[in-house]
DNA sequence: CGGGGATTTGACACATATCAAGAGCGGTGG
DNA sequence: CCACCGCTCTTGATATGTGTCAAATCCCCG
């Protein structure tokens, strides 16, 4: 979990500027428009003296170690963040302590919508590793949105992949099998680092195989199976977290009908 | 499935004024402010002049009668649409012909959020009864959500509660047994027709064992099962497509540590 | 009144959960 | 720097919940 420097490199290519701050919160000058993730973030689709003024949402950055939240269930909702490096889970608590995985969440994308409906956030987002987002705050988004209607057209699609998204993964929890659903999350993830830049046949899990269990509705003892699995089919390779795509073409395969 | 008389009385009161249009379109003289659903559809919130204004979103409404769709996975996403009377359900199609059932959609509700992020509608959207939608054209509301904050913010509450909606159901999907997941789906039902003024302890059913049984995550034969087996317990009686709860608490324990 | 889809129920198969034990690895402190 | 400790992961044996297949019944619709 420590082998991510290569990961963080880009991210951290911009360099802000930093003026002291409170606690974990640094005042930045934010520059949307240098950072390397922002094709794939809010201001994507704007140009211009659209783009700057989108600039204007970002004035603060939060630093989160692994374990911290940015959010918990039942805070009030008050920003979304953009994350601009790391690796996050959102998880709904259970009564009894138990926790369900509703999101694995990456640079570029955003956090916090679940809390716009009622004001208050239904889920948890926990760092996975040492991450930095960028803080929206919500009032100044609606604001915005009202001068920008790029930056409004480009907010519903966002909340919209993020309803598309759930889909997904409703259809991978309620009809495919153990083997099918850790193929479908291996070929998400290998698609998601890709878009990143980053390999998408080599690449370590930042999270557990517990973790993965909860979002694929499995227990941690099938996922281990399935990679071991998967391993003896020379699909992939597997070290720990350190997963490396053999045949994604097989890997594909393994999804049944459901490839893509 | 024809025993839908009163549910319609309520809907149909605001008797629109009709003009001739092709196919099943029909122009009417809109009337957010008399629909008896306002208070759970997008003009929620308004007031005054702001809802007033809200009326020019809808200048169309549409009849579709059982099975019919209002959109198909595949086509262009062009507007939105407000459930004015009726019932949906919210489908994804796979490659073999299955498909999976991804929501239940009743009065007030919206459908269509889908196709905002990509232009395209990933999901079908088929009435399970005699229905009527107020069309919402998409780039009409861009337009007043400028002037109207107000509508924006409910308008991402909308959205946002889709979301958390989702999440309910990969819960439900990810960690319940069979037995909890229809208690957890009945129990919604109940409280969804309450909030529209019906009973919320005696209602017919709109959908299929199957369907019931591929928005759970079950085969039709464990739904079969699980409804003997509360009718059994006298949590329900069941007879066909008409439920009456007898128990509520007792099938609120039958969620487990999952209820509410 | 007849036909066909929807539903129920039973017997059995199978995928995944559960329980258990041991190995591997990483982090910590001496 | 090494050794220990704890957490994560793997693997096996077994239990169990749900799926599958099949047949009978029920209704709803025409």
């Amino acid at each position: 979990m420590t082998t991510t420097i290569e990961i963080h490199a880009r991210a951290e290519a911009a360099m802000p500027l930093r003026t002291p701050a409170p606690g974990n919160v640094t005042k930045v000058a934010t520059r949307c428009a240098s950072c390397n993730l922002r094709e794939l973030c809010l201001p994507c689709g704007l140009t211009g003296s659209d783009a700057t003024r989108a600039e204007e949402l970002v004035y603060t950055r939060r630093r989160l170690k692994r374990g911290e939240t940015v959010y918990h269930a039942g805070d009030p909702f008050i920003s979304l963040y953009a994350l601009r490096s790391g690796f996050f889970k959102a998880t709904l608590m259970l009564d009894d302590g138990r926790e369900q995985v509703t999101a694995f969440h990456m640079g570029g994308e955003m956090l916090g919508m679940d809390g716009i409906g009622t004001g208050i956030h239904s889920t948890s987002a926990v760092a996975l590793e040492d991450s930095e987002v960028c803080v929206i705050p919500y009032a100044k988004l609606q604001e915005l949105t009202r001068d920008l209607p790029g930056l409004q057209t480009q907010f519903h699609k966002v909340m919209s992949r993020e309803i598309v998204r759930e889909h997904g993964v409703m259809l991978l929890l309620g009809s495919m099998r153990a083997e099918e659903r850790l193929a479908a999350f291996l070929l998400n993830l290998s698609q998601r680092f890709n878009a990143r830049g980053y390999s998408k046949s080599d690449f370590n899990l930042r999270m557990t195989r517990e973790e993965i269990g909860s979002y694929l509705g499995l227990k941690l003892e099938t996922v281990s199976r399935a990679f071991s699995k998967f391993q003896d089919e020379e699909l992939i390779s597997v070290q720990q977290k350190h997963i490396r795509i053999l045949d994604a073409v097989g890997l594909k395969a393994a999804m049944g009908q459901y490839y893509n």
